[in-house]
DNA sequence: GTGAAAGCGCTAACAT
DNA sequence: ATGTTAGCGCTTTCAC
């Protein structure tokens, strides 16, 4: 902060070069002899220049700023996302503008405009809502730039979409789950109007058909936090029929779950079993290791990031293109066979 | 992408007023007659225009970027801290662009580098090591924006830090294992170079001593990833005097500690007491529930981001701010009496 | 292979 | 209160 950075006008001042002949040899955009590029780069070492990218961005209209949405950053899921997304990024000579949108439609536009008045080149968003990318484009009448959803608005039309099977791993779940014998299994979810998440509660529903138990299906929606999906688990656990298992959809739910059967002084999973989803490592390091389905949440991210360049190299075709990723069960100790109801103990 | 946007020029043209009018409608630096106002307001309507930050930031020499690096953005603790800083920076007009140093020494000034040619206002750095932001201030010639280092480096000359009170979180951690009768504790760590790694042996050495338990001081090291730390700790784990009490220096620390002594059949706490660092949620959701020392993340985060906007706003005093927040022991139930110790079935 | 010149879109001086 | 002008630092035609 001394006195002003030198420009690369005093590169090429220092060189005996033009300016432009500086900057090909910084950007390699157009070949250079040896002689220059030899005392170019020797201006460039005693000058200690530093190009300013500020200024390349806005004169080559090319930022290399991708922005990333998520809803919620501190959430593992969201954090593994992103992780993945910067090794990428860095490795591709780019950086992150990282907003979150706290699961905020409106927080979430606000945050979007301010990523795109900075110009960035691209967008990885896991929107609030799937409808979020089509309002998007709706107001800014086409002039979104190469975006790519991830996780959430899967199938969307005309974006990128990176996304798991969902369906087809709470199928596996929720049959693992009836296989032990259970029949009155609940469904805990922060929210029903995600078309991921209906997916698994079709995946959920579909394997309660097979083996008629349709009518004995619920769903507990409890909102994004913590606490409220642990009331609504708790008010289903006080009823009298209350499930022998919990299927949570997500790992916050899953959280919420745990606690709540806890509270209860109930067993898990003795008098509850638990399947979660995602997988992190806090969730097989205390006990009982939760059975869970696990998103390939690092495929997330490279996918994520390949469709993304593709789109902007030019090099995709017109149609979005669809990604989905298969989820696994991991099948641990939060889950057994099903066992008569007891009554709570009293003052528990 | 249609067309090309409307530019400030065009909004003059169409409000018949000349663009630095419009700049200050747009940005308030000056007052202007209301009747301009109006019409100005009106032609961005109806443009759509949008300002780019990207030519008013090369211009006025203020990005209104921040730069933020931390070691590792998967791990709960520095994604809590991001979140916090993002809250407060999407308050402040502020956007966020965030890089992963992987504990990587050369990473670390890369990714830097990288921000600096940004021209990012201002850098929040969880330094991969003590030294960190000295190296960088040699190289640059003190060409460095307002920095604060956040959990680590803490007390470096020349530069706002914020972290915790480490050692008096570890002494209480210590006494509270020791009085619970603990004469073999182990510390894990991931390494010993880190001044608030140190303080936290210190803590542990102080609790030790006050017990003339000192010279069975044990510190293992395991480098920072969990399996490294697994494999120190299961190593002191084999030994015939095995610690009966391990004190673990951060929240993978702990993790891999809890992995270890369930992969040698050990109960916890009845065979081998536990205390963490850090608190999330999953810390106490399946048990046992983990005894820790928390550090208060919230706090980092917006503690770190007033000394910022301070310094760039020039209200800050010439010298370093230095603040050391208190750690808070929450005991679960993770720790509990020492007992003698038990041959570790064979077989198993 | 190299240079001269024109601006990217904006805001800060300096006018009035 | 408003307009005019210059130029932030860079890259990119277009010449040679």
């Amino acid at each position: 902060m001394s006195r002003k950075a030198p420009t690369i006008h005093d590169v090429a001042l220092r060189a005996g070069v033009s300016p432009a002949t500086a900057s090909n040899v910084v950007n390699g955009n157009r070949p250079v002899g040896d002689e220059s590029r030899a005392r170019v780069m020797k201006a460039i070492g005693e000058l200690g220049y530093r190009p300013n990218r500020l200024a390349a961005a806005l004169r080559a209209k090319r930022s290399r700023l991708i922005g990333v949405v998520v809803p919620e950053i501190s959430n593992v899921f969201f954090a593994s996302l992103v992780h993945g997304i910067e090794e990428q990024a860095a490795a591709s000579g780019y950086e992150l503008v990282l907003v979150s949108s706290s699961e905020d439609k409106a927080i979430e536009q606000r945050r979007i405009e301010a990523l795109l008045d900075r110009q960035i080149e691209g967008l990885i968003v896991v929107p609030s809502n799937d409808a979020s990318f089509a309002a998007l484009r709706d107001k800014r009448c086409g002039g979104v730039p190469p975006t790519v959803l991830v996780d959430r608005g899967c199938g969307s039309p005309g974006v990128d979409t990176v996304g798991a099977e969902c369906a087809a791993g709470a199928l596996a779940a929720t049959r693992h789950l009836i296989g032990l014998g259970h029949r009155d299994i609940a469904v805990l979810t922060p929210w029903i109007n995600l078309a991921n998440i209906r997916a698994r509660i079709e995946g959920y529903t579909r394997a309660l058909d097979e083996a008629d138990l349709s009518p004995r299906a619920r769903v507990c929606v409890g909102g994004p936090t913590l606490d409220g999906l642990r009331g609504a688990i708790e008010q289903d656990l006080h009823r009298a029929d209350r499930p022998t298992a919990i299927f949570a959809l997500t790992n916050v739910a899953a959280l919420a779950a745990i606690k709540a059967v806890r509270a209860l002084g109930l067993d898990i999973p003795g008098d509850v079993s638990i399947v979660g989803f995602d997988d992190f490592d806090w969730m097989c390091a205390l006990r009982p290791y939760l059975t869970t389905v696990a998103q390939p949440v690092d495929e997330f991210a490279s996918s994520a990031w390949r469709l993304l360049m593709q789109r902007l190299s030019g090099a995709a075709r017109a149609e979005e293109v669809r990604i989905e990723l298969p989820c696994a069960l991991k099948v641990r100790e939060s889950t057994g066979p099903a066992r008569p109801r007891l009554k709570i103990a009293a003052g528990a």
